[in-house]
DNA sequence: CTGCAGGCCCTTA
DNA sequence: TAAGGGCCTGCA
């Protein structure tokens, strides 16, 4: 569960305890227990965990097997970071969450980016807010909140959700790049940013987000030149094993 | 005090 | 097209 909570694509995640979690998703909370490798929900019926949490942790995606196509690829420095994030998913969030998560992630560190979504979201409880709920705070709320320079950027998307300029279930529709594109036609949304919300919200594992721990990677380890084409279709995957690996492993 | 954190925008050349 | 400065804010 670790590697799923520190993989820095989930903000509403707390650690309670060494092998305790509690996420909060779709307005719900969920207890999660570790023993072993093995993981509980606490609290969840059958129901509960076939209608949400099935999907939300990517169940129907066969790791395995893609996790061994890396490995084939014979990149030792992939092989240590496969078998390092071994339980790693791509968790399937919420599309308007993720946009405003991600564009509040720039240039910024992830306590601050858990401490700034649990302000925008202390009013509505568990619920995160929706374009409608955004669109009653001001700029000067915003700040107070610790979104800094964002505060622009958040008030002109939620701005763009209401008019339709951004229509979601549109962008649901599109075909990744040109999603990717169009996200980049908004102030704020940059390519690191477009890349995140495409794999994140859209779960278009194809995408492959640059953020500057991946670009170290690739300085470091690859000379400046790594490619993905040899992970057509996952390379998403790849580079959240890449991610964590660098950022937990102090070894290396 | 300076530097930096999962970038982006804007200006120059 | 590429390079470089500035930016909210909090923390080391």
């Amino acid at each position: 569960m670790a590697q799923i909570a520190d993989s820095g694509q989930c903000f509403r995640v707390t650690n309670i305890s060494p092998a305790d979690w509690e996420i909060i998703v779709c307005n719900k909370v969920l207890k999660i227990h570790q023993e072993d490798d093995s993981i509980f929900a606490i609290e969840c019926t059958r129901e509960e965990y076939e209608k949400i949490w099935f999907d939300y942790f990517d169940m129907n995606r066969d790791y395995g097997l893609l996790k061994k196509k890396i490995i084939s690829t014979n990149d030792l420095y992939l092989i240590s970071a496969v078998d390092y994030g071994y339980g790693i998913r791509i968790l399937k969030q919420n599309l308007w969450e993720m946009i405003v998560t991600f564009l509040i992630s720039q240039q910024n560190n992830i306590p601050r980016i858990k401490k700034i979504i649990a302000n925008l979201c202390t009013p509505f409880k568990i619920k995160f807010p929706t374009p409608y709920d955004l669109e009653k705070y001001t700029e000067k709320d915003f700040l107070s909140f610790g979104l800094g320079y964002r505060s622009v950027y958040l008030q002109n998307i939620v701005k763009s959700v209401i008019k339709g300029d951004l229509d979601l279930n549109k962008l649901k529709m599109m075909e990744t790049a040109q999603a990717v594109k169009f996200l980049q036609s908004f102030h704020g949304i940059g390519v690191k940013v477009a890349n995140c919300i495409a794999l994140y919200g859209l779960h278009r594992v194809e995408s492959f987000p640059i953020d500057i721990w991946i670009k170290n990677i690739i300085k470091k380890r690859y000379n400046n030149s790594f490619d993905i084409s040899k992970f057509e279709g996952y390379a998403g995957i790849v580079q959240q094993y890449m991610y964590f690996y660098e950022r937990n492993n102090p070894d290396i």
